[in-house]
DNA sequence: AACTATTAATAAAG
DNA sequence: TCTTTATTAATAGTT
């Protein structure tokens, strides 16, 4: 991964795997260490060298570590054994029932850590957070509720607005309809030399109207 | 070790924590592999998340491999194992373990929820204190984050009826403009004898549109 | 999940 | 094994 590009396949050379197994083994200790402590992993590496000797790293105890995979290895490995195994069908079961328990407390304390909230609603982490809060509550209420009021008017404005609007629309269509109406009464009560003449006006005037209408108010704006 | 040095400690926001995890275990495990195949070294590598996942790889037999370590870890504790009762032995075992797990996430949920505190030094306390601190905090960031979402999204929409509003109201001016221009230029091409009643029609109709507008669009609405 | 600017790792050499 | 250096690889932040 320098001077040269080298292939992944073993080295011929002895001292350069040597040299090279030196390097690569620190590497591979350090960054172990690094994603155990930015990601809280627990995390075991067993290093043996090719004439045997042995390096390792573990980020708790390595005898933990390897127990707890042996847990989570035998959890699939399911041995169907027959008589003697009374006794192991009741300590799986148990174990069965005292892991979702942990899980779940183990679920809890990381939420009560303020982990794996995302999926929570509101509510849920209303909910939670008193829990956590203990006596801090109120000055944490009294945000809340401040939220809650902005919400609220907000709400609010959205509805006068949208009231609004389709006051609006309505009183665009009446003004329209009001328009022809108009019109027409006038007309009905006026002199018979200006009809033919209105007529034709009448018409212009509402063909105007109604490209414009279909223009600019019949795209409805999506909300 | 990239767009900006970070520093190696544990990541506080979960997203991004979840992402690097992701991210560099990967890595440690393409290192491992290489570093195995390159200097002929035996490897065994198992990370556990902070959820309790398991991950790993090893270059041969990880079994194989943790039996080897065993031999070289335990020269001190000597284990002549009986071969009858080795599964019900490891589900104790197991149980065991997890039980023991189990008991300590319970006393750690149940300090953070404020019990069994009596037996904790100072030190202690000032650290479990930290720890709840941190979760109210976080608990509290994540809350107010969906409260300011929500809040945004309604002045958007709020803001896009405005947008609206302010649409019909121009329109409803135009509207009236556009009328009267209509009603002059035809009349302008028009017989004369029309022009009075004409006129009358055409102020009648803006009265009315004027009453409407200020009783009913005139006054804003307050925010 | 893909991109990319930047840092980290490291092959080769001394 | 350490240091140096040129280069590739890994990845943090961003989209």
């Amino acid at each position: 991964m320098v001077r040269q590009k080298i292939q992944i396949k073993k080295i011929d050379n002895l001292t350069a795997r040597q040299v090279t197994f030196s390097k690569r083994r620190r590497g591979l200790f350090k960054k172990a260490q690094e994603l155990s402590t930015l990601c809280d992993a627990d995390i075991g590496l067993i290093v043996f060298s090719a004439t045997g000797k042995l390096f390792e790293y573990s980020s708790s105890s390595m005898m933990q570590l390897i127990d707890k995979h042996k847990v989570h290895s035998d959890r699939d490995m399911d041995s169907p054994d027959q008589l003697q195994s009374f006794n192991l069908q009741s300590e799986k079961k148990n174990y069965g029932i005292l892991s979702r328990e942990f899980a779940e407390k183990n679920r809890e304390l990381r939420q009560l850590n303020g982990e794996e909230l995302q999926g929570l609603g509101l509510e849920e982490l209303m909910k939670l957070e008193k829990i956590v809060e203990g006596g801090i509550s109120r000055v944490m209420k009294i945000k809340g509720e401040k939220f809650m009021r902005e919400i609220s008017s907000l709400k609010k404005k959205e509805a006068q607005l949208q009231e609004e609007n389709s006051q609006l629309k309505k009183q665009s269509e009446q003004a329209r309809l009001n328009e022809v109406e108009g019109h027409n009464a006038i007309e009905g009560g006026h002199s018979a030399d200006s009809i033919t003449t209105n007529h034709s006006l009448v018409n212009g005037h509402l063909d105007y109207i109604d490209s414009v209408t279909s223009l600019k108010l019949g795209l409805p704006i999506p909300y």
